[in-house]
DNA sequence: TAGATTGTTAATCGATTAACAATC
DNA sequence: TAGATTGTTAATCGATTAACAATC
């Protein structure tokens, strides 16, 4: 078992194997080889076995993979023990979903606290929380073991935070905001999801298709 | 000007070179070198001029660049002429903050239509659009000339839509969904934001930082 | 045992980085 | 001209794919 570190693309895959192998779970199969999983995920047998044995490799020579086994090998590598504790930052139309997402559809984060800056809301409760104030948060953060920061603040707001994010202890950030976290401190986890950049990229995609 | 076609890597890097650039160009900044820019972008010099340079490379050598022609060709790339035309299926809370998302931030595409499943909210209005019935969008998309499906909907019913899609005959699909489109059909270019997967990845990436 | 399929090492491919000649 | 900085070619690095020996 040589168990390298796993590279970032195969963290990145690790929640799509996740994915498909609770579906098979669910509908009952035992037993996979990699060959059919690769066509399952749209990749080949050789990543699937590469990728697998990152984490020490699950499998049987000659026999396969248990689904059983696989399902429960990943979702401890996924879920850690203790439930990951996050903020979020910017009650806005998108930090609410987010929110509502997080506390619905998230299995190993739990949301346990809510900041803005709009006087108008804080206050408020959302979610059976109440909105704090967003000056708030670094202490908040510190006392009570925050691990993520989910920002969905605009970009000025973000920028201003920046000094804050390291003051305030946690470990990784669920960027939503325009403000590039990462290349100001790369000791920080950072997650960006620009759903601009995101849109952009698939609009270029689409429109420069046929470029020669 | 080889004007290699762009990689994958380079077209996601776009976004953020325009942001940026705009961000220069605001303050009133006239010339830029590789490496401030690299520094800006926490990137390297070389990768700056290999990135401009698949588009043509707009430098001058000795000099650097000018940011108000990198900023108008960056555009030209980003923005086509015409804009183009999304429809949003499931019209749920995510469904609904993308749609505003779309309508307030988002520059080079028009959301033209909304579908839901659900008849509870179908002939409602939102933003000003009638909901519609999620088993008209094939014929809406193939009469209006739409280009982009964004789509969501629960798995299930994204999964239930796959035949539909390639009937309506869009050129790019923006997924929110839990089944991947990608797959099964590689003639469409989708871009997947798979929030809960994109969660987990950094969840896993912060509870295993120190392994070896 | 023979067949299948993994774990693992080697080869390939592509993207990033470095180097340097061209040129402003 | 000398200095700076690009465009572009070459080297490096890392990830993916292929090959094959190990083994169930």
């Amino acid at each position: 078992m040589p168990t390298m570190k796993a590279s970032l693309p195969v963290v990145r895959r690790l929640p799509r194997y996740y994915r498909y192998i609770t579906e098979l779970k669910n509908k009952g199969t035992q037993r996979i080889s990699s060959s059919q999983l690769a066509n399952i995920m749209g990749s080949t047998p050789s990543q699937v076995r590469q990728d697998f044995n990152c984490f020490g490799g699950f499998g049987q020579q000659g026999v396969g993979y248990s689904v059983e086994l696989l399902h429960s090998e990943i979702e401890k590598l996924l879920f850690p023990a203790e439930k990951l504790r996050a903020v979020l930052l910017g009650a806005g139309n998108l930090g609410v979903t987010i929110a509502n997402f997080v506390l619905k559809e998230s299995e190993g984060v739990n949301l346990v606290a809510i900041f803005d800056n709009d006087k108008a809301i804080i206050g408020n409760k959302l979610f059976g929380m109440e909105i704090r104030p967003m000056d708030s948060f670094v202490e908040y953060c510190q006392n009570e073991h925050v691990d993520i920061l989910i920002v969905c603040t605009p970009k000025d707001a973000a920028e201003a935070l920046a000094g804050d994010v390291i003051k305030s202890g946690v470990k990784g950030i669920w960027n939503y905001s325009h403000f590039d976290f990462s290349v100001r401190d790369d000791s920080l986890i950072v997650e960006n999801v620009h759903l601009r950049d995101n849109l952009m990229a698939l609009s270029y995609r689409i429109t420069h298709k046929d470029d020669e």
